[in-house]
DNA sequence: GAATTGGCTTTTGTCTACAGTTTACCGAGC
DNA sequence: GCTCGGTAAACTGTAGACAAAAGCCAATTC
């Protein structure tokens, strides 16, 4: 057997550049979250390919996916048009997100093992610094990486996917608030860690719909404001 | 105003063959979940084309949103394959088909008004007579049903989508099992109605997580056996 | 003056063709 | 006899071309 001799990690999997619909796929759901396309916003499939410098064919396979992943809207014989997001279907959007969350909690809390847990504690140190640095991109980044953090530690593939579709366009929707949210957000993190290291299940998910919850107050409170 | 001299209904929508991708894609999906293509199966973009009298665009385009949803698994410079599922996966995604369907059940206990709730009885009533007929398809098409109206009661389009895509994966996975649980499963659905009748959220989220438990029950009995 | 109809432009939907990769098979060499 | 190298076939990835549908604007008619 050949690759008993060989040590792990020395064939770094030579990267290779990959289907261009992928590439196409994360450039415009890139140009979607930054707000460059706006919601809304006819996109006519050979202006994007000439500006990719790619074929329509690209194009088109990554709006078929945008438009089941509900970043866009296709309709029939007219073309792809940004998604946009109603009061109504942001709020559901967050139950959901509510709802997948706090269930990954209560697995990570069933599941997660010292060096999971020590990986939480380590995000959560660095986002708690980049709140205090006033780096804002970074705590964003962080607090994305806890929560995927938090996903794999619950060791449901299915929901780490579902979650991860969800939490991106609820991101999207949010942004503003989530930029506002700093430092009482990684206060409940450091909850969550404690209920999720005390196998407290029933603790962990109540922690984690709080917390969601909370966000979706935030989100309120700014139309009032 | 030309309409007004229109009777409704003279003009029946006038069914558009609509978007080839589509009916490619409904095709292909019927022939996945009756297990016409089977599990790990190499779909050929060429064969399928000339087999359903279409180019490949069309057969492609379906086979990126059969790949996105979960039904195939798209190897790159390689094909698709119908998406073989395992024992952990199955379990994962019935996970989380509790979850959300437990959800949708107390949302319908909040929301649902008595045409709902009659509407759900007729469908009850409708899936008794059918067990008792022994008319397993149409079991299997109005359990779908029923729990579609209870989503639709709920209120919340993105759990909607969500659940009809695990709910549809979770039926493909578990036809076996599915025809098994005759009875017991109206009865089931029976206290459910009761629940969501009294406006009971807490006892609507319990009936119907133990409703999906006893599914999950089932498959792994279906193992022993 | 308003509504309608006709043609024109733009954009999508589909098909065909070509290039790049991977896989499998077959033969030669050790 | 087994392994390695080369060759060929098949399939995917991408590009370009053609046809059909939808929207828009102007001309025309009541």
């Amino acid at each position: 057997m050949l690759s008993a001799g060989l040590p792990q990690g020395t064939v770094p999997k030579l990267e290779r550049p990959g289907p261009l619909r992928e590439r196409v796929y994360e450039a415009l759901l890139e140009l979607i979250t930054t707000r460059a396309l706006r919601p809304g916003q006819h996109l006519v499939e050979s202006e994007l390919a000439g500006h990719l410098g790619v074929s329509r064919q690209p194009v088109r396979e990554a709006l078929q996916r945008l438009n089941t992943e509900g970043w866009v809207d296709l309709r029939p014989a007219q073309g792809a048009f940004v998604h946009e997001p109603t009061e109504e279907e942001a709020d559901q959007l967050l139950t959901v997100r509510t709802l997948l969350e706090a269930e990954a909690a209560r697995l990570a809390a069933a599941n997660a093992g010292s060096a999971g847990i020590a990986a939480l504690e380590e995000l959560c140190t660095k986002g708690e610094s980049a709140v205090a640095d006033g780096d804002v991109d970074l705590v964003v980044a962080t607090n994305a990486a806890f929560h995927t953090k938090v996903m794999e530690l619950a060791g449901n593939v299915v929901l780490a996917e579902l979650a991860g579709q969800v939490d991106r366009r609820v991101r999207w929707y949010y942004t503003p608030v989530a930029r506002q949210r700093g430092m009482q957000s990684w206060i409940e993190h450091r909850r969550l860690i404690a209920a999720i290291a005390a196998r407290d299940e029933a603790r962990a998910t109540e922690v984690m719909r709080a917390h969601t919850e909370h966000t979706r107050k935030t989100y309120h409170e700014r139309e009032a404001g």
